[in-house]
DNA sequence: AATAACGTTTACGTTAACGTAAAGCGGGAT
DNA sequence: ATCCCGCTTTACGTTAACGTAAACGTTATT
């Protein structure tokens, strides 16, 4: 378990609360972004942390999204996308249909990478058999190439 | 066969001439781009038309590298990687070599987007794990149970 | 000669996702 | 009181891959 040990307020002994605390630093460092990112991810409307005083505040539901930025980010989705995502994702409407809806969202993306590495893999074929006859193709190359796509 | 019916000079006959030219218009609606995006990839360097006087006169094999261009585009790879991959494709220096080094610099994409692709499974299941979770917890939620979010 | 049709260069605009200052505020420690 | 620390806002800079004018040159046709 990393758990920056930092400020963030800890109950007496070691039940941890709930509502646990965190400063804005506390999540740069735990999730390794800049704060940068994270004043711009609520920029976009992706966090919504707290205020206190002019400082914000971030819960566990925060470090949720966050997460799911992330993961969204590492899927290669844009900001906007994960922005979807993570709507569905929150408690705000929760019924099935809204996970549904989600579920289908990355199945879509799904299907455009299996596309990618259908593609990618036919690439591939094209080329060791291209390396095969490699001066032909040379020779073929040097005398105009018919057009395919 | 799709072939401009344009300007290009053809022989008298149906034969095709090994250095058929195209204007640059020719090849944006074949490849279907933009004539700016012609004039771009050869500003990046990945294109290299002969001149007839200030216009561009582009030959089979420029085509070819085009068609090299859309491909890695489609495939994803940024510019300046589809410009290595073009500048080992190239003629200049046609050892095998070369193209094992392509097909190995297209085996690592074809690595990454494994990566993504099990990810994306992953990120499914969790989420229809979530789903099940979720519908049980209404349920339980629809039978009185109590829960504090 | 004038217009149309195409080509050219130059150069600013655009989106995405932050990076990188710059300048200021509030609060503990000294 | 002073100083440093962490946080804040404001705002311009950056990369990628073109889009979108603007202003002008060259033929070909009317």
């Amino acid at each position: 378990m990393k758990k920056t040990t930092g400020k963030a307020q800890s109950s007496a002994d070691g039940v941890q609360a709930v509502d646990e605390r965190y400063s804005i630093r506390d999540l740069a460092k735990d999730f390794a972004v800049t704060t940068r990112a994270l004043r711009f991810y609520e920029e976009r409307g992706l966090l919504r942390p707290q205020r206190k005083g002019q400082s914000r505040i971030y819960s566990a539901a925060d470090r949720v999204r966050l997460t799911l930025i992330l993961r969204g980010k590492h899927l290669g989705f844009t900001l906007d996308e994960s922005a979807e995502l993570i709507a569905m994702y929150d408690p705000s409407g929760n019924n099935a249909g809204q996970l549904q809806a989600l579920i289908d969202k990355i199945q879509e993306k799904q299907q455009r990478i299996n596309a990618q590495k259908r593609e990618i893999e036919l690439m591939l074929s094209d080329l060791k058999e291209w390396e095969q006859r490699s001066l032909k193709a040379l020779t073929e190359l040097s005398r105009g190439t018919k057009q395919n796509q």
